[in-house]
DNA sequence: TGTATCTTGTGAAAACTTTCACGTGAAAGT
DNA sequence: ACTTTCACGTGAAAGTTTTCACAAGATACA
């Protein structure tokens, strides 16, 4: 299973998405066709994204959909829970913290620090505002492994640093700076100003932009 | 200026706030090596991303910092103001509607929607939660350009047709679903689960992983 | 059993993106 | 003026990702 690409794990994720849903609606099967339509792809890349794992359907039916889902699951690690701290406690750390889908899918937000001592010791739902210097303890005491960074840019990557002194073993980054973090620490970042101002190039020049636009099926009936 | 990347953009974006933060500095001019390293990419990466658009540089100087910021402001379409509403006014949506990033280039707010009573006529800051009801009266007064859509997945879809109708050329869809708008319009996904799961990923399958880890420079000094 | 139909899995081709490497122009110092 | 150094801009090469196209397994039905 060398080297899949950031793209199709990107995929893997949304066709996960697409068959809870197909589950969910009692659907028992469900060809490369049907996926890749509903996951805003092609059949060819549904087929080739899932090759990199195995072989998981059956020649003349398609895919069974809780098998797929199951071996889906396992293959991106879903079929645990994670540990997960959101710092920074601003309004995106607090939409983070208590963002449903993410609990859904076994990522457990088991704390939320931040350094205002305005904002320590609030309470949101079940969650309590703690303070950063109680980090090394929270972190053993929850077994937190991944940490979702919604900090300002200026203390992201002094957070990151003792995060990473805590033992985390992934960051998702939402501050907009590019966080330097030891080899072997996964890291992603979600950049919501680049998202608008691609969306502005777009609009400014429309010559140099036919790609990625309308919603209808990518593939002819 | 034909056919320009998606990923080009996007890291037009990134050399447009590491260019800000060199201004700020007082920098005057800056090698595609120091913006490269600055940026997360390499200098010949930064030459190509920008021989799309021009010749921008001096052989054996670089480039003008305040000039090359001009001009990408230019390109991405930076140097004037975008009317934008959030449409979904929960958490996220309450996030995003008063993220201070968003102002400061350009994005300007305008108006926020929700179909909730309970949360309709709420006031945050100088903004008031108005009803989606009248989404296409205030998209004509307020001169609303780009929608910021952060409501549930249900609604998602319905919401786009309506703000589609109203004239809006781009949507930035934060719900979880794969929207249908028609070509001309610009459509950008956030999405914040898939995120998670591809570190989710990365710390279950090491092996397929030795990619985008690190933080060092990517290139020999 | 045989035929028709369906849809996977996969090499090979095409398309796209990144990296290399070098000619060229510009500045600085002697 | 001459030499050295620097760093851009850019075709060509390398690498990566997506698409194509088809052999082969599976089912359905006469």
């Amino acid at each position: 299973m060398r080297n899949v690409s950031q793209s199709t794990v990107r995929r893997l994720s949304v066709y996960v998405r697409v068959l809870e849903d197909l589950e969910r609606r009692g659907g028992e099967t469900v060809s490369s066709r049907g996926l890749a339509d509903r996951a805003g792809t092609t059949s060819a890349q549904v087929r080739k994204d899932l090759s990199y794992f195995g072989s998981f359907g059956k020649r003349g039916l398609g895919y069974s959909v809780p098998e797929l889902l199951k071996s889906l699951r396992a293959i991106l690690g879903l079929d645990r829970a994670w540990g997960v701290a959101v710092v920074g406690a601003g309004r995106i750390g607090q939409a983070l913290a208590r963002y449903p889908d993410f609990a859904d899918k076994g990522f457990d937000v088991r704390a939320v620090f931040d350094n205002d001592p305005q904002k320590i010791g609030q309470r949101w739902d079940d969650l309590e505002v703690l303070d950063v210097g109680d980090l090394p303890q929270v972190f053993r005491e929850r077994q937190i492994e991944i940490v979702i960074l919604a900090t300002g840019a200026e203390s992201a990557q002094s957070v990151a640093n003792q995060v990473v002194a805590c033992g985390v073993r992934a960051i998702l980054n939402f501050a907009p700076v590019k966080l330097q973090v030891p080899a072997g620490v996964g890291l992603n970042n979600v950049n919501m100003v680049p998202e608008l101002e691609s969306l502005s190039f777009a609009l400014t020049n429309p010559q140099a932009t036919a790609r990625g636009v309308s919603g209808a099926s990518q593939e002819p009936s």
